[in-house]
DNA sequence: GTCTATATAACGATAGAC
DNA sequence: GTCTATCGTTATATAGAC
């Protein structure tokens, strides 16, 4: 499913199943019994393997950070016009996180408990090089193409109503009462309307 | 701070050493012992008073959410004319999320390991009614005020924009380079930035 | 009500046979 | 590389004195 040049060795056995305990149940919440059961090895072999908890989650960790993180600052980087990028970035995101739908939650929660993590994603390679988008905002405003915006506030908007309704998933299923299918459904429609109702709040007619 | 009416017994300050840690670390990262000390008593206190950890971390987050959710449906049915109900909305709550920044990550994340307790949230009284402001929407649709739009997708984005820059914090503050006290002031501007942008985006000119 | 001391269970991790 | 058995630690929870 997740990961398409999967071996199915005992090793990437082992991750598939960490991936999907630790991203249901957190740091903390999983066990490394569960773990071993789900991937039918003994829980020795995650030691054999990965010598920790900890190493094991980073592993992790990494790659579920390294699919979000990477991609947006390829995305604010692109040269497409404005307008086209905000249409890519958020259809691009929603079809992403609905293959992935425990990422976003998992993610926030351990970089607002262990934010050491977030310094080193961002040292390790160049991630969150935003200037680039920043000075296509600012000359969309010069143009008149938009009205005048802190890009920064308009960054987080976009991000906002891209990540949350993942995050913040049951909260949703509830208050709509959406079952799996419809939640679906509304999400699809995101990749239309988020776009949509971005433009509108920004371009100058 | 958080709790006006604090009696300082020690059942006052074991729930609050409790929403401290709790709120940072989960269920499952705190320690028992953390919150002893942190209130500065005994261990066997904390049993003597909640009886089990769980039932402690319960009483925590059940006060934490109902901070939450009332206000919103209490919102959602007040008789304010749209566009000033929205100002209202945002303002609150970037205001009270401000006072416990900690909050939106900690209940969103909870909420997604354990959704029955939205199920108990929601039975527990009449919450998420938001019959008046879905018809409030579709009035203003008929009446050419705004655009057509989809009432649970504007419902969404103003949720969306108005809580995921707390649970996203550190995703801000490391993208944006802020400290504590520009994190402050650039969620100060949202509580104009985001009212315009919404009203921006549905507004019939 | 509050404490110290302890029971009990669970978990991560390792040793060592095969 | 894989297993069983077990160690060492830490956690929640309780018993019982004051």
């Amino acid at each position: 499913m997740v990961n398409k040049e999967n071996k199915n060795t005992t090793e990437e056995r082992i991750l598939e199943s960490a991936r999907q305990i630790f991203q249901v149940k957190g740091l903390q919440g999983a066990r490394m019994q569960e773990i071993a059961d789900k991937a039918g090895i003994n829980k020795a072999m995650l030691h054999y393997y990965y010598r920790s908890k900890e190493l094991l989650f980073e592993a992790v960790f990494e790659e579920a950070a390294n699919r979000i993180f990477p991609k947006i600052v390829e995305f604010l980087n692109t040269d497409y016009p404005l307008f086209e990028k905000i249409e890519r970035f958020v259809d691009y995101y929603l079809t992403t996180l609905l293959e992935n739908k425990y990422m976003p939650a998992f993610v926030l929660n351990e970089l607002n408990q262990n934010p050491e993590r977030l310094v080193k994603l961002m040292s390790d390679r160049g991630i969150f090089k935003q200037e680039k988008f920043i000075e296509q905002i600012n000359n969309a405003i010069k143009d008149e193409l938009i009205i005048h915006i802190d890009p920064r506030q308009l960054i987080t908007n976009i991000i906002s109503m891209s990540i949350f309704p993942f995050a913040g998933r049951p909260i949703l299923m509830g208050l709509f009462k959406l079952d799996e299918e419809s939640y679906y459904q509304f999400i699809e429609s995101r990749k239309k309307e988020v776009p949509k109702f971005i433009i509108n709040a920004i371009k100058v007619k």
